[in-house]
DNA sequence: TATAATAGGTGTGTTTTGCAGATAAGTGCA
DNA sequence: TGCACTTATCTGCAAAACACACCTATTATA
């Protein structure tokens, strides 16, 4: 509340929008897990380290339920409180496919600024 | 407002936050300009080539002048309407390069990203 | 028995952004 | 002169994404 923007200095701790479920999906590709240790996986792709909320991953998975990228299963079976096991759906791999089409992309346009940039300052140089 | 989200399908015209800063102040780098012709320019950096609404270039204009990272001054006598010259402040520079470092660690996790899916593909037709 | 760890979930405010439209000045032309 | 078109800037609104602050329940362990 006081002092404007969170993060006003230009850095955001998700910088690419909805970016966990092209991960979600690309976990559950490697094998069926439930919502907690997924949010442990995610740290593998997560900016500077910072983890994802909970309250996203949980609610991300539901959302992709509904939608049928994925099925999910209560384990009770396991020990410790019960478990709800995702894994991906035929739908999924479409949707997957098409996120990592659209990630490429924003990879390409990352290059190209990246590179517009890295010539400016060489040129401010000579 | 019928069928839910827009774009459902994985993708969304500016997959990166706030990406329309950087961009601008890359292109005021490379000399002062008016709102309507940094429009033209950020086609450079476009996703699909999708142009950017206006109304989100002249308001993150302003918001940079807000917060002094850019400078502006009315130029009337161009011919055609009057423009808002822009340039860039001392303060956008140090601005820049923190956007730079964010988007360098972006576009590593991203590489990070479409490196494992590339991994998975290729164990699955083994 | 207390407390920590596991596991899942909701409610809400802030921020970002696309869309639709308003306004206004100059240009081309019949 | 009147009309359409281009250039140029700007505002209001709503939907979406997301961090933050909570809450519940079960099991393990000190």
């Amino acid at each position: 509340m006081p002092g404007g923007r969170k993060w006003r200095e230009g850095t955001c701790p998700r910088r690419i929008t909805r970016f966990v479920e092209p991960c979600l999906l690309l976990l559950l590709h490697r094998g069926r897990t439930h919502g907690y240790d997924l949010m442990e996986g995610l740290k593998e792709f997560s900016v500077h380290r910072t983890p994802v909320d909970s309250s996203v991953v949980y609610r991300t998975l539901r959302e992709m339920e509904d939608a049928g990228l994925v099925l999910s299963d209560w384990e009770t079976d396991a020990g410790g409180p019960p478990r709800r096991v995702y894994r991906v759906a035929a739908a999924g791999n479409g949707y997957l496919l098409r996120w990592v089409k659209d990630l490429r992309e924003t990879h390409r346009v990352l290059h190209a600024f990246l590179d517009a940039y890295d010539k400016l300052e060489l040129e401010a140089e000579s």
